[in-house]
DNA sequence: CTATTCACG
DNA sequence: ACGTACGTGAATAGT
């Protein structure tokens, strides 16, 4: 039986300094919290519990009687970080309902409310535990009262013989010792003069701080006078530093009995700052909690027959496990059945009606295990949230299940029954059911083909390109290590900061986190002061190809077909773009000539040949479309190098006074206000100063002015409105606009610039693909897409169709959309990628 | 598991 | 005065 008591504030604050900045997606600061929460539970659990009563103390904002009797009380500090204040009510909230009462009390400190619990405690003849994160309540230490001092690390634990071997006193004279030495945190006096050391020994010789000024004629010197002088001071501290035991709370102990944790209040408060990992750890699923028999799904084992029977006459919500478990609702009845070629009708005959998780998911698993088509699909729920909310990040039905049912735990074919309708309500009527249903559910189908189609790769060119890379890199190598006169490893940027920067005395401004940078743009501005720079360049470059690309590619090469199937995610980008993983063939190399030689190792088969094609600048139309800025409109409409027009028309030259450097300015300046320029990136970029970057920006806006126009009144829109959307109505919100930060402010607007633009391309190539699967299925069956890389498309087809479908590709993608300017598009063919890039 | 770096649009 | 372009994925080193 014992009580244990929490200082709040000062745990709070002690987690939001001893855990790094954290925040929910929204940019809600939660550090703090989560920090604060690990420690309760910690000693809540601890061995010395279980607590009979437990509470926790708070300092309230108002002055306390300390402030009344002295005026600088705490004169010197500074209120509560935002991102701490921001936390208090979570924290607060979190404490109660973990079963601790909350006590704050006008007037009073956290620290004497623990005080007063302590003294109930022991009245009432109960262990009082006490923990804090500051040293301020060691005077409450007794034979019954412990005090933690509790940081997110380590805890130390004060008993009387501790603080007596620390500070040489009892816990009680901790008092008096603060009285003279004072506390420079709390602006509490002391005696000038008196540091701890001096204080300690005094009271240690004299007890007490009457003792010291009973016996003040035998202390000598300056410190005599010192006491003297600020004799008043020091008994105005003692009366500051003393915890008061007599805060008006009740008496009555059974007032802090501790409650049974409130569940789901905890639950959704932890949802709510993305705690996932403490839902598991507190057991707060429902599997684990005793009290709530969930709507926890009883299943029916079935025959195939039975459950297609079943399915027949309803349409069915199906998952799937490892172990070749079928289960699905259907109407109001759950069945499970083994998943073999008896149920597979369910399927494949599209007079069923499916509704899965994941189509493309779900096609895989019956492809790669029967050969099965997935024709019944009819709804997928991953497509579904994801057109609802891109920003939410990774979908899976635990988190929709959280999200929607406030439970991580449901079966997912329970949870696709209850969510599907929800979800299809909330984008009912909009330009997002229409994005759902009519581009993300029938583009899944294209991307499964064009995952299961793959891309030819040339394993033994592979072998053999890494094997020069690799002769390049010893040869980099044995220069590096001649020159440094030492081997070390040149791929750790930690061991090179320290050849460049320590052993050689290079100076760069430069800095990450944990030490030197030593990334390109800080060693470029290096290269000329020191000859092993371009060296490391060289070296890092091969090292990248070589492991990334050439060895990392030929591992993913499927040894059953030669080909490489990448994965595209369709529901990852917060824009609205695809992503490739495993491997990513979307960022194989372009840009230098040692990289893009691995664009040789992507063929066609034989008889085949590649065709590419890719938007010009899909970007920049897209903005010239949304902004309806008719001198941007004009320029595409010429037909001429955009940079180049951009460039005579901000810097005011004629066209064909257009030098290279100026036309890369115009460029930069292109990208620049798509990604929501700011002049120093923009300066920083081209290599001029800010001043004229800013220029430049002026000009641009002054040369367009409907961008601008457009720019400020999406960031304008998105403010009130809380999200930005694309030309096809995908919306991304944007909760950054509303933070306090401004930095977080300031890339919510940029990414409010970008986000349409970028989403909208998106969407643009999107329906292209879907245009493009569906005429080459009709018009070349043997041709194939096979790759996207954002705005560009690449078709596998005979090499007889090459034109024709080249001209296929051009027509889909140039007219799957009308806009005010032409949608065009440069198309080349050949035997590798290398060679279909004109 | 995080930080750094670098590949792409 | 301050921090700075948008969207991604993979390899590596080191805690």
């Amino acid at each position: 039986m014992s009580m244990i008591v929490f200082d709040g504030n000062s745990i709070l604050n002690r987690a939001f300094y001893g855990v790094k900045p954290l925040t929910t997606k929204d940019g809600l600061p939660t550090n703090a919290v989560f920090g604060f929460v690990n420690i309760l539970q910690k000693f809540l659990s601890a061995e010395e519990g279980p607590f009979t009563y437990a509470a926790i103390a708070f300092d309230l904002h108002e002055p306390t009687f300390r402030h009344k009797a002295y005026d600088g009380y705490k004169a010197t500090r500074s209120g509560m970080p935002e991102d701490l204040a921001a936390q208090l009510q979570s924290a607060k909230d979190a404490a109660r309902y973990m079963g601790l009462k909350v006590l704050e009390k006008g007037g009073y400190e956290a620290d004497d409310i623990l005080g007063t619990l302590s003294r109930i405690a022991e009245e009432n003849d109960e262990r009082c535990y006490i923990v804090t994160g500051d040293r301020d309540s060691f005077q409450l230490v007794t034979n019954k009262t412990t005090v933690f001092l509790a940081s997110t690390n380590e805890t130390k634990v004060y008993t009387p013989s501790r603080i007596r071997e620390e500070y040489g006193v009892d816990p009680i004279r901790l008092i008096d010792v603060k009285a003279l030495m004072g506390d420079s945190s709390d602006n509490i006096p002391g005696v000038k003069g008196v540091g701890q050391k001096t204080a300690q020994k005094l009271i240690a010789d004299y007890y007490d701080l009457n003792g010291v000024y009973e016996n003040l004629d035998k202390v000598k010197g300056s410190l005599h006078d010192k006491l003297e002088n600020d004799k008043e001071m020091a008994y105005l501290s003692r009366q500051l530093g003393e915890i008061c035991k007599t805060v008006p709370i009740s008496d009555n102990i059974e007032e802090y009995t501790r409650n049974a944790v409130m569940r789901e209040e905890l639950k959704s408060l932890f949802v709510k700052l993305e705690f996932l990992k403490l839902i598991e750890r507190f057991g707060l699923d429902d599997e684990a909690d005793p009290t709530k028999e969930t709507e926890r799904v009883e299943y029916e084992t079935v025959t195939a027959s039975e459950l297609l029977e079943a399915a027949k006459k309803d349409e069915a919500f199906v998952s799937y496990d490892e172990n070749m478990w079928l289960y699905a609702a259907v109407g109001d009845n759950y069945y499970t059945c083994t998943l073999d070629e008896d149920v597979l009708p369910l399927f494949e005959d599209d007079s069923y009606k499916v509704t899965v998780m994941s189509y493309k998911d779900t096609a895989h698993f019956l492809y790669e295990n029967y050969k099965a088509a997935f024709n019944s699909i009819t709804d997928d729920l991953s497509l579904i949230a994801y057109v609802l909310s891109p920003n939410e990040g990774g979908i899976t039905p635990e988190k929709l299940a959280l999200t929607y049912l406030g439970s991580s735990n449901a079966d997912e074919s329970y949870v696709l029954k209850k969510l599907r309708d929800t979800l299809l309500d909330e984008i009912k009527d909009t330009p997002r059911e229409k994005l759902y249903r009519e581009l993300e559910l029938p583009l899944s189908k294209v991307l499964f083909d064009m995952e299961i189609t793959g891309f030819l790769a040339d394993e033994e060119g592979l072998k053999r390109y890494s094997g020069e890379l690799m002769e390049g890199i010893n040869e980099y190598e044995q220069l590096i290590y001649g020159m440094v006169g030492h081997t070390f490893n040149i791929n750790s940027p930690k061991q090179l900061g320290t050849v460049l920067f320590e052993e050689m005395g290079l100076r760069s401004r430069k800095k990450t986190k944990t030490g030197y940078s030593t990334d390109v743009e800080t060693l470029e501005e290096l290269a000329d002061q020191c000859p092993l720079i371009p060296l490391v360049l060289g070296y890092r470059q091969l090292a990248k190809l070589k492991s990334t690309y050439a060895d990392g590619l030929r591992e993913c090469i499927d040894k059953r077909d030669g080909r490489i199937h990448t994965t595209f995610k369709q529901t990852l980008t917060m824009t609205g773009r695809l992503s490739s993983v495993e491997p990513n063939l979307q960022n194989i190399p372009v840009r230098t000539e040692a990289g893009r030689e691995l664009r040789r190792f992507f063929a066609a088969k034989d008889g085949y040949v590649l065709v590419d094609c890719d938007y010009s600048q899909i970007e920049l139309r897209v903005l010239a479309h949304i902004s309806g800025d008719e001198t941007l409109i004009d320029a595409f409409n010429t037909g001429k190098d955009i940079h180049s027009i951009t460039a005579s028309q901000v810097f005011g030259v004629p066209e064909d006074m257009v030098t290279s450097t100026l036309r890369k300015r115009a460029k930069a300046v292109n990208f620049g206000i798509v990604y929501g320029i700011s002049d120093y990136s923009l300066s920083r970029d081209i290599g001029v100063t800010k001043r004229e970057a800013a220029e430049y920006i002026e000009g641009y806006f002054k040369t367009y002015p409907k961008v601008k126009e457009y720019l400020d009144k999406t960031v304008e829109e998105a403010r009130e409105s809380g999200f930005v959307s694309t030309m096809f109505g995908r919306r991304r919100s944007l909760p950054e606009l509303r933070n306090s930060k401004k930095t977080i402010v300031a890339f919510g607007e940029r990414v409010a610039k970008n986000t349409p633009i970028q989403g909208t391309a998106a969407d643009i190539i999107k329906y292209a693909m879907l245009g493009v699967h569906r005429a080459l299925k009709e018009k070349f069956p043997s041709s194939k897409l096979i790759l996207q890389v954002h705005d560009e498309l690449l078709v596998e087809c005979p090499e007889q169709d090459a034109e024709k479908v080249a001209e296929l590709l051009r027509t889909e993608m140039e007219n799957c959309t009308k806009l005010l300017v032409p949608l065009t598009v440069d198309v080349a063919v050949g035997k590798t990628w290398y060679d279909a890039k004109e």
